[in-house]
RNA sequence: UCAGAUGACCGGAAGAUCGCUGCUGCCUUUGUGGUAGAAGAGGAAAGUCCGGGCACCACGGAAGAACGGUGCUGGUUAAUGGCCAGCGAAGGUGACUUCAGGGAAAGUGCCACAGAAAAUAUACCGCCAUUUAUUUGGUAAGGGUGAAAUGGUGCGGUAAGAGCGCACCGCCUUUCUGGUGACAGAAAGGGCAGGGUAAACCCCACCGGGUGCAAAAUCGAAUAGGAACGACUGGCUACGGCCGCUUAUCUUUCGGAGUGUCGUUCGGGUAGAUUGCAUGACUUGGCUGGUAACAGCCAAGCUAGAUGAAUGAUCUUACAUCAGGAUUUAGAUAAUAAAUCUUGAGGACAGAACCCGGCUUAUAGGUCAUCUGACGCU
């Protein structure tokens, strides 16, 4: 899995500006799981070795407790898929839902990829549009 | 053994793999680097309800008014509405618990319904005397109303009654004794002053300036705009403008637009960074004083510091606990209890955000200490 990374030359960050959120959320790109909501869109600055992930959780996930849960449990799912499934250039957002903290860790790995397969599809196909 | 009361404590464990945060040492291509080491959430971190430290703002000092808070006494503390020790009242067989516990003889307001009468009192049925009378007078024992009706019980007394008199209890006043005090006890005097409500206004005593670390200080880009200086750049003016010049190439006319540009410096203080920010009313242990809260002294220690917010994720193993099933033992082939095996579930409330002291609320399960009552045994 290391030797992935080392591979693609790939570098993940997070994002933290709430500038760099809404910029994500309205390229309309997303793709819904039942533990999660997945949107995604192009970089502005060209560099070809960073992607960017953003975490939200909200309160209606639960209390602080739970949101802390839910944030961690994608970061650990995040740096698991998106070493070798993610696509340059891209800005990425998962949002958690309510069911994340009770799902197996295995189911929540086979969603995201699912989802990032699909989003990177469609964009080949039909430009940035998707419902 | 059972049922309680009070106080204190724990609040998941072990292993493997992969990470995150700042710190220290070394290396270093000085970077958002590499490597090694030790460290890294709570009893409530929560609610943001009180009290402080600290910072800024306001303000000449002090007192008062207004507003808000507190409200038995003494102590403790940096401080409190907290805590400790007492007092009083209420509850409990008891250990013990609860109390918004100053003033109702400073004044004002309110008290439904019932009732004669709910407060400058008064007399419905009664009782007694008197009278021709359904009259007049005396009474407040008894009845009735109500949450509450001029203190209670007994004896005397009387026409009937009544603190009218007496005894005891209660109450009020004064004095004495004990206590720092709240208060307690005793004696003498007074026939009794008179409902509740102050979580109604109010009175009395004491306390309180405001805003909060997104406080505040330092450094400080980029963009736009501002000021000063220098270089080059057209005049007139009555300050409204007019003429001139420029606007990709030559000439003329008309219309529109422009009339300054460049460089340096300064100030403002935004994004961001650093400080504030963890050596403190600190932690642990011991000794001394104190009933205790707590205080003093000595020794040792350094124990989270994030900022879209680290302190974990995944897997495995037992274990507390819960539910179902089976077997054995006790028992009446019952109910039930205990033990063993097995299958499944499964770890409460909850995440530091400048820091402390409290309070309140949430919390699966478990441990310990002291004490009380009941039963049994000696």
């Amino acid at each position: 899995m290391i030797q992935v990374i080392e591979n693609k030359g790939l570098k993940i960050e997070t994002l933290k500006k709430r500038n760099d959120f809404l910029r994500v959320a309205n390229a309309n790109r997303k793709w819904v799981t039942p533990a999660m909501v997945v949107q995604t869109c192009m970089q502005p600055e060209n560099d070809d070795h960073i992607i960017r992930v953003g975490f939200t959780a909200s309160k209606k996930v639960g209390n602080a407790v739970q949101r802390n849960r839910a944030k961690r449990r994608m970061r650990e799912v995040v740096k698991r898929v998106m070493a070798f499934s993610a696509e340059k250039k891209h800005d990425y957002v998962i949002i958690a839902r309510k069911e994340i903290a009770d799902l197996p860790f295995n189911e929540l790995i086979r969603d995201l990829k699912w989802a990032l397969k699909r989003l990177h599809k469609s964009a080949g196909k039909s430009g940035s549009r998707n419902n």
